[in-house]
Formats: structure tokens, sequence, C-alpha cells
DNA sequence: AGTTTTCCTATTGAATTACTAGGGAAATGT
DNA sequence: ACATTTCCCTAGTAATTCAATAGGAAAACT
């Protein structure tokens, strides 16, 4: 009856500290799995599948061989960790594995449904506004560094 | 590849569903599992286990027999959406499983962070504030229900 | 040719999820 | 006292997902 709520998955954490290895790498340079997953402490292999989903989502791109590796497909400040998630896990948020605009609630519960499209606006409203270049530059948007200075935010419930 | 990213469970919604069922039925009445379970749909035996996580957690009383059955512990006004999910499902927001204070990153990714316990904050926010007895009445607060009046937080992505 | 590195498919073990089954314990009605 | 109702508890299970591994084929470079 533990760790369950709303949870952030090891494959999207992964895949957005790869992203930032890439963005700080800059918009020249390619980095290679190996030194990806070196640099994070993350299973090789399993980041292997992780950065083909990214190149799929077109956020990447790569090149095999002896100069190969992997670089960013656009600008780093042009990529929201909304972006990164999204391709490399699928929906933001989900309720009882469908999107929010397909479920249907009665009786009492009625108003379930604009609670739940309002939390994932607030978490897309985040999500959706935060950068590669900000997070790799740790200059996150004031908006966003006041709801996490606030010292109440770090206490557990 | 689909259908992951940040998911309430049907655990939590059903808790929640219940939850609301028994802030409609009033402060004196007490409703049956099975009435419950009628009403919005869901699994009776499954419901029970859950019933019972409220009730260890506090949020809800129950008596046994004839005219037994559950009633919510305190006033509905004074429950958040979010105790009712942390009761029976643990943190709210996890990250990789474990809670944000308890990660660590490195390198490029050192402001994810910050950034998780951010979002953590928002849903807090929203969840936290939210009551049974503001969803049961169908009376979002106003910073919730402009949230969700917004058009665009209907499309999917 | 030979090395490097991405790319693809398949498999695995463990955990989680969403249930189901069966029966015991307490309260109530007759 | 007895039967009925309803909560309560433990256990089990089938399906899925999660995180990771294995092995090698395809492409790029030296």
């Amino acid at each position: 009856m533990d760790n369950r709520g709303m949870r952030i998955s090891a494959r999207a954490d992964y895949a957005v500290r790869a992203a930032l290895e890439l963005a700080a790498a800059g918009d020249e340079a390619s980095l290679k799995a190996e030194a990806i997953a070196a640099a994070q402490g993350i299973p090789h292999k399993f980041l292997e599948g992780i950065l083909g989903d990214l190149r799929r989502g077109g956020l990447v791109v790569s090149r095999r061989g002896g100069k190969g590796g992997y670089r960013l497909a656009r600008p780093a400040d042009s990529i929201a960790i909304a972006d990164v998630i999204r391709v490399a896990d699928g929906p933001l948020v989900s309720v009882r594995g469908v999107r929010p605009p397909e479920l249907s609630y009665c009786g009492p519960a009625e108003s379930l449904l604009p609670l739940w499209i309002a939390v994932r606006a607030n978490v897309r409203k985040i999500l959706g506004e935060v950068t590669l270049a900000h997070v790799a530059a740790a200059k996150l948007p004031d908006e966003v560094l006041s709801l996490a200075e606030d010292p109440e935010a770090w206490t557990n419930p």
C-alpha cells in the first residue's frame, strides 16, 4: 500500500536525464550512448532503447560508426520536458489507463472530470514551459523556481 | 510504449469516488459497500479492500450488521482529495518509486530535483485544497474551475 | 578489412495491478 | 437462541508492466 499515486517512471526519468546530457553537450557535439549511460548511471542497454524512442519521436538524431552518437534534433530551448516524457513514456497524465477527456463519471463524482483536467493543465503548465535549456543551465523560470523555493514543498506529506 | 507517464490508478480513482458517495450521503447516513459499488460501478470485493484502507487511514468509520455500512469520519469539507489518494494509494507524486526529496541528480540534471518538487507542489496545491464537499456539490474553487474551463486543457496533447 | 556504434528483436525476472474466493467476526432483527 | 446481515481478513491469481539483458545485424568511419 505504498509508493503509488502519480508516479514518474524510471524510463521517463532516464529519458529526461539523457536529453539533458545532450543539451549540455551543445547542438554540435554528439554523445555516444555509453558515455551518457556512464555520466548518468543508467543501464547502457536500457538507455539504448530509450534513445531509440527519442529518435523515432524526432527529438534526437543519431549516427552510427566511429564518430557516431546522438545529438538533439532541435535547439535545447525548443524542447520541453513534457515533450521528452511523452515521447519516451506516453501521455503526461492518465487516470485508470485512459486520458482524462475519455473518462465519464456519474452522481456525486461528476465533478471529478474537471478536477483531473485541472491537475493535468497544471502539470502541463510546468513541464510544457520548462525546456532542456532551462534545466541544463540550472536556470528554471522564476515562476517554477518560486514554487520549488517554498520550504513546505520539500516536506514529506 | 503507451499509457504511462503520470498516472492515477484505478485504486485511487475508486477510493475517491467511494468517498464522494459517502460525502453525498451526508454525515449521518451510512452506506453499505455493496450500494457504493453498485452506484459507481466498482467491483464489490475490490472496493471492500479499498474501504478497509480508508478506515485504517482514519477517513471513514464502519459498522457491521444489519444497519451497518460506512460513513465519513470527519465533515466532507475537511477531507481533501489528496488525503484520500494518499491513504488508498501512497504518496501523491513519486519518481522512480521514491519521493522527490530522496532523489539526487548530478551534472546537467541537477536542476531536475527542484523541477519535480515544483510539479509536486503544484499538484498538491490543487488536490490538497479541493475537498470531498467541493466535488460532491459540483462547486470547485474558482481557481481550479478556471483551469478546467480553458478549452485548451481538454485537448489531447 | 576491421572497428566502432547504432539499431532491432526477443527474452527475462520481478513486481505491480486489478481483481476473486472463502470464510470469520461482530452487530442486528426475530 | 438463532438466523441474517454486513464488515473484515487472508490468500490467491491471471494479466500486465517494468526494468533490464542478450545477441547480433546494419551502417559509418579508419
